[in-house]
DNA sequence: TATAAATATATGAATATAGTACAAATATAT
DNA sequence: ATATATTTGTACTATATTCATATATTTATA
């Protein structure tokens, strides 16, 4: 990769991130860079290109540690924790300015690369459910969509405020949470056995 | 106050929180705020006219929250305690991005104005010292500047990574660095022992 | 030294923004 | 209810900013 490109790269991600897509100009990223404008446009087209190129990356490197993770032959539990660790959903990594910016850009081709993006990594992810669900590792009555929603949604609701509050530090949230998350996904015969206890004293 | 201004000062500090003054337009501020141009400019002739008055409004608060604490008669250690809490010094409370572009507007009105502000709270804080001072609240071997120097890097200090991390949270810190102010300022007898004893050691 | 890459500067065109004018709508007080 | 003041929406112009490209010069590289 070249070096000039990298720096307009890290540059431009930086300020997006702080600012979002539409308040930084072309000259701020050459001149916070130390590149000049030709160079710029040697490298990229626009600044909505330069975003595409840096969601790309972002992507790229979550997919890396996403796979890195799935390959390891630990327990799925701990896959599944891990990734809810990292956040991989990258849209999580992003700057609330730079997502909304960058949707809102107009550009119908940045929204549409976005989509297929998110599609690519929503396919290998829900395919990697499929194939836990057929080893027994996940509970068969489950849609692998339904799983990927609710992680996502774990990884939201960990950021509210709401829902901090209730625990005295954010360790005891996420063991709360990815508890919650395998008691309701693990085929465990515990849970019929609660049932049946539960059933029990209800009579 | 008139509401509708209320709301331009309002919006206006939020935006120019987040992305600084210069890319934030008028026209933005109007929008969020549900205000017309027209009535932006009855109270306001422009952007940086806007911007003096949130700072203004910063200044006044921060230094009422000052007086109140001084004017309480509790022990001059715990004053000073909460000063370091509260973080006086209006500029800490600003965002780098605001700040930055205040400075750097171009508009030396502005900065005058600013210089003047903060010349005359540090003329009450430096007073206040000077008064704990002669009361024998602070060492009298102590200049009342340095004080106000050393509170104010203290507050910054807290909040570098590098020291952060040398205690488990930011409690103990806190903790640490009021402990070594007040140690160092305060005409305590223990010093004194405390070097005899190390002396004794050493020999 | 020859060749490629990067820079500084200038420039025109497109776009964005600031600030004002004015008629219509809305609120307020009597 | 009516007169008065306030606010709004829209349009408008002048100015400023930004984009994107062109060209001459400098710097790095093989």
């Amino acid at each position: 990769m070249n070096k000039k490109k990298q720096q307009i790269l890290t540059t431009g991600k930086d300020l997006f991130w702080k600012y979002g897509i539409k308040r930084v100009t072309v000259e701020e990223i050459c001149n916070r860079s130390g590149v000049s404008k030709m160079t710029f446009y040697k490298h990229f087209s626009n600044k909505y290109d330069l975003a595409m190129d840096i969601m790309d990356s972002i992507y790229d490197e979550n997919i890396n540690r996403y796979r890195e993770i799935m390959s390891s032959d630990r327990e799925y539990k701990d896959k599944v924790a891990d990734l809810y660790k990292i956040k991989l959903d990258a849209t999580n990594d992003m700057s609330h300015e730079f997502l909304n910016d960058y949707i809102n850009s107009g550009e119908t081709e940045l929204i549409s690369y976005l989509n297929g993006k998110i599609e690519k990594i929503m396919g290998i992810i829900i395919n990697d459910f499929i194939i836990a669900q057929e080893k027994g590792e996940i509970r068969k009555d489950i849609k692998p969509e339904f799983i990927n929603f609710f992680l996502d949604h774990m990884v939201k609701m960990s950021g509210y405020p709401e829902l901090i509050k209730l625990y005295s530090n954010a360790q005891e949230m996420i063991l709360e949470l990815l508890n919650f998350f395998f008691y309701g996904i693990l085929p465990r015969s515990e849970i019929i056995n609660l049932n049946k206890q539960k059933f029990k004293n209800d009579v």
